[in-house]
DNA sequence: CATGAATGAGCTTTCATTCAT
DNA sequence: GATGAATGAAAGCTCATTCAT
């Protein structure tokens, strides 16, 4: 059988997903991973400390994907860090509806270990996509554009494509690779 | 003296703007309004009846800004369209704060008066987009897409622009009138 | 019929007496002033905001009452400021009682302000021993006696007296007059 | 090495001297120990049960201690007595202010085993007490008194004494040869 | 001997809401 | 119109203790 924590942790990336953080109770995370109250609080720190676990795992793995980007034009390797983004969501559907609910949470604030953890995710998101621009101008992939905004814009309209897909439910989707065309338009020379 | 009924909507615009609804007390919202704590309940069936009244009038005056639009080229017309909603943001960020932080909020099911007005907003939203994407494909102004798709886009896109820049309040931000080319961008023939 | 704020003020000075504070639950509070949990929540800001009340009374009661000490012979007025603490002992015994439990208590750390209650109250208690002392001495009242040593045995003494009465609740214990003549007797000249 | 039973009790001692017995958890002491929780449960009935053992071995020691007393002045017998205790405190600091601090404690209820090792130091050292001062009132080295009423003085005024120095840490205190002085100052003749 | 995962009763506190005035 | 005392359900969390290994 799973082990509780294992248990626990499942139970919480459901409820969390579904009703976000705040609106799930400690009791409900029990009942559903068939555990004690008490038990929770043995595994972790706190309520707090769930949502940690489960952020940091996604974020790792979201980050480690980035990794095999490379040697590939700038407009390319811009496309291939969304795919691979894109990737993380269609595994992890429900952990990533649990960041984007929460990213702008409740005591989100320098210090707190998640967001310290969602920072240092964006910091090397942002490095890489300011240095695939400038790649994809100097290979002519990618028009002249300032790079700091057009990074924002990227990720902001991600951002929004995934939110309104996972969170807001919107009907009448861009299947993945059309969304993906659509943010990268401004890009196009 | 400003009636008691608008202090509080005052106070509850602030309040829910920096901390989201579901943290923000009904004790606060009374301290910050300078009335005492029943009189919130006199003036609201609940702390979802402040909320309700703060997007509903954010809603309706969004809605009828999108009045003035017409007679351009279908291009020109989405364009004031993303430019209507910009004013309004610059009016009012707090109440588009509130209603960012809060449109995938708790209770936000059918039926819920809150989840009507917001529904009814995106359906006249969507039915604009719809009407000025056809109008402009046909006018050669915007390049031949699936339209509901693209309207789809649209709208997430500047979701997620307006998120980023107040809610994540994210660093380096383009100004606005680049945001929206950037959100146009795939529609450029 | 009596307020709700005192009740619940008279029901914590029984428990915390005869339990001491940390072992008193606040459930139990509430039901013997016949009040609802919530309540005790709307009066005080937390279980040690009562105690906090509980103190702070008796020890303004008791400093107030040593100011109509004066006028007298060094060795008199040491003997009237414990007669004074004893007076207030007859009138408040449960609450004293409370006082010498909770006096070495948890969380009695300095920027407490319960703490700085019975700190304030020390000072003051020691420096009109002091006062006295010297005052003895001179006019031969009083044996010739390290001032500061003497003072701390004349608390520590009787605070030694009411805690195996009150609290130990030893058996055989003096009449009020010979525990005074008792602590005293290291002043005789 | 050690072994973890008396690990467990040395880290009882520090931590039961330093925040009192209720606010320690089974937890603490297992941590500061280098043992697991369970461990402790093997070794000892309950949390009270390490408590027991601590005062009990304090009190079979300080009991012990008072079998040299002999074959003196009844005024010298007391104060040997008071310096038996005294030297204990020296040696024991830690465990005296376990007991000082816990003697007034929770559940401190006859039948209690903790209970009633404390009841019966007490009746051997009040035993003692009284014919040290009947054979004081004898022998002419203590003064005319009442042998209950000063019995239970000298043990208050002792009490008073420790608690003050070493659980109150007041400043100021006499060095014990004249703490002793002090407390035995009535039964000069 | 010793462990540590697991428990569940109990704790203090928060808070939206009610209601007599 | 407005108040504020009072409520009670529910929250997150602690902790002594048990038990299979």
């Amino acid at each position: 059988m799973k082990p509780k924590r294992e248990k626990i942790i499942d139970a919480a990336i459901d409820l969390f997903a579904e009703q976000g953080f705040s609106l799930t109770s400690t009791a409900e995370i029990a009942t559903r991973a068939g555990v004690a109250q008490g038990t929770l609080f043995y595994h972790f720190k706190n309520k707090e400390g769930i949502l940690h676990e489960v952020l940091h795992r996604l974020l790792e793995k979201s980050a480690r994907a980035y990794d095999g980007i490379d040697s590939l034009s700038g407009y390319a390797a811009i496309e291939s860090l969304l795919r691979s983004d894109l990737t993380i969501v269609q595994q992890h559907r429900q952990e990533v509806s649990v960041l984007l609910r929460d990213i702008n949470r409740e005591a989100d604030t320098p210090g707190n270990p998640t967001y310290e953890c969602i920072a240092a995710f964006k910091t090397r998101k942002f490095e890489l996509l300011y240095r695939f621009l400038r790649q994809g101008m100097a290979d002519g992939s990618i028009r002249d554009l300032p790079v700091e905004e057009t990074a924002w814009f990227l990720d902001a309209a991600f951002y929004g494509v995934m939110h309104s897909k996972l969170i807001q439910k919107m009907p009448g989707p861009p299947d993945d690779t059309q969304a993906i065309q659509f943010c990268l338009a401004p890009l196009k020379p």
